[in-house]
DNA sequence: AGCTGACATGTAGCATGTTACATGTCAGTG
DNA sequence: CACTGACATGTAACATGCTACATGTCAGCT
């Protein structure tokens, strides 16, 4: 683990490790761990492991517990519900005023590009990294940089735990077919077209990983949550 | 320090006290500090503080820099523009939602009655304090208690570092009397009516706060930052 | 059996030792 | 005088030692 070139700090690496660790189920949401163990595992010293997930804590990702360790906190369908009205209430108003200011349309063609390319390859996380440069690229042209920020944030906490609709609800190439109309609505200077395209994108993706998540755990979907994201629809 | 009764860990203690610091001025914007310093003025060891630090850096308050310090961040206009554009896009939404469901009208009026007691007295930090729970009651009536989380961090980074305009450009009583709107609206059950009396109250804060910022920098108000502030009125 | 309390176990939280490195300084060189 | 590079200084980042405490366990008692 030491000496790792190109990476910056260690507890950085951590985080990456763990998040990594979550998304792979190795992490099992609930469970109790310790940094001790963790430390060991990496084979680093308890430092930084402990301020990685310091870190994580404070994004919700995990939860320490006095003198017993620490624990992955789950994920329940409400916080989908929330996460999602929050990525409408914000996405949706930055590709419009992206839309109305210059929007950046070759990144964002060679981004929806590279996700094609991807989504043929099959190869998920190179598409996700494209698909996460593609909205950023949307919101940092809606002129708000720590708008862009919180909305980076929101995508991290829920893909971290696997809730990802790629390739269960839907395709890679679905997925890359829904940027189309908003790439398309930019590229016309069309603000309602751009905001009506996104808050679609959103919206979907949000009520998919809802229902998957209801399915995995044999219920059905709350209409409160569902209500929730929908209701950011006419909001927006 | 050691031994606080009522606090939890001393980490949190140090984030409290740097917190203040801040906002007393003792901590200088742009200046270089060191957790040793910081650590021994403090009688707590490294490591707690390092630790808020930390905390605090991830929140964009300070910032570490590798082997020589860390610094406090220096807030600009564009920064106040950023976050109330975002409280904007954020709060009006949910003003909105909480005259749709059920809002908490007892304890907002509750909270309104101690600011009015505070302003009386004088005492700012007290009429700060329900001012928050004011807005946090709002904001959790919405039902998206992710968002109301969020908001409640643009507050304190805007607050942290004395960026009120409490006293300056209006008196604790003018503040509280921009919340009489809101609350009738809300008893009213007047969705359309809560949105315009939060735009309005966050969008005048915000102003004033854009004003006051570059009256103290000597520059006249940038077009850019109005803009963006304004850009969330036609979009919540 | 049901209860109680001493004790073993493992941990977060805190303190402190150690290391590599970014910068400022300043003598030596052209 | 300008420029270079060895060196001193101070620091974040990391490693490790120490302590109080929350919990599980289990013997001893009723």
């Amino acid at each position: 683990m030491r000496q790792v070139l190109g990476a910056s700090s260690l507890a950085e690496q951590v985080t990456e490790a763990v998040r990594e660790a979550i998304r792979s189920g190795e992490l099992r949401a609930g469970e109790l761990y310790s940094v001790y163990q963790l430390a060991e595992r990496l084979n680093v010293s308890r430092t930084p492991v402990r301020e990685a997930l310091l870190g994580l804590a404070e994004t919700g990702l995990v939860r320490f517990e006095r003198n017993r360790g620490f624990r992955v906190v789950r994920r329940d369908p409400k916080d989908i519900a929330e996460v999602f009205h929050l990525r409408l209430l914000l996405e949706v108003p930055a590709a419009r005023l992206a839309a109305m200011n210059a929007a950046p349309l070759d990144g964002l063609r060679a981004e929806l590009a590279a996700m094609r390319t991807a989504a043929e390859d099959h190869d998920e996380p190179r598409f996700m990294s494209h698909d996460r440069a593609f909205h950023d690229l949307l919101l940092l042209a809606g002129g708000n940089a720590k708008l862009a920020g919180i909305v980076r944030g929101l995508r991290d906490a829920t893909i971290a735990l696997g809730a990802s609709t790629a390739d269960r609800s839907r395709s890679l190439s679905d997925i890359a077919d829904e940027h189309e109309p908003i790439l398309a609505a930019l590229a016309a200077g069309d603000a309602d077209g751009a905001a009506a395209a996104v808050r679609a994108h959103a919206a979907h993706t949000g009520e998919l990983l809802l229902a998957q998540v209801a399915a995995e755990n044999g219920t059905p979907v709350d209409p409160a949550d569902a209500d929730l994201i929908r209701s950011a629809l006419f909001l927006s």
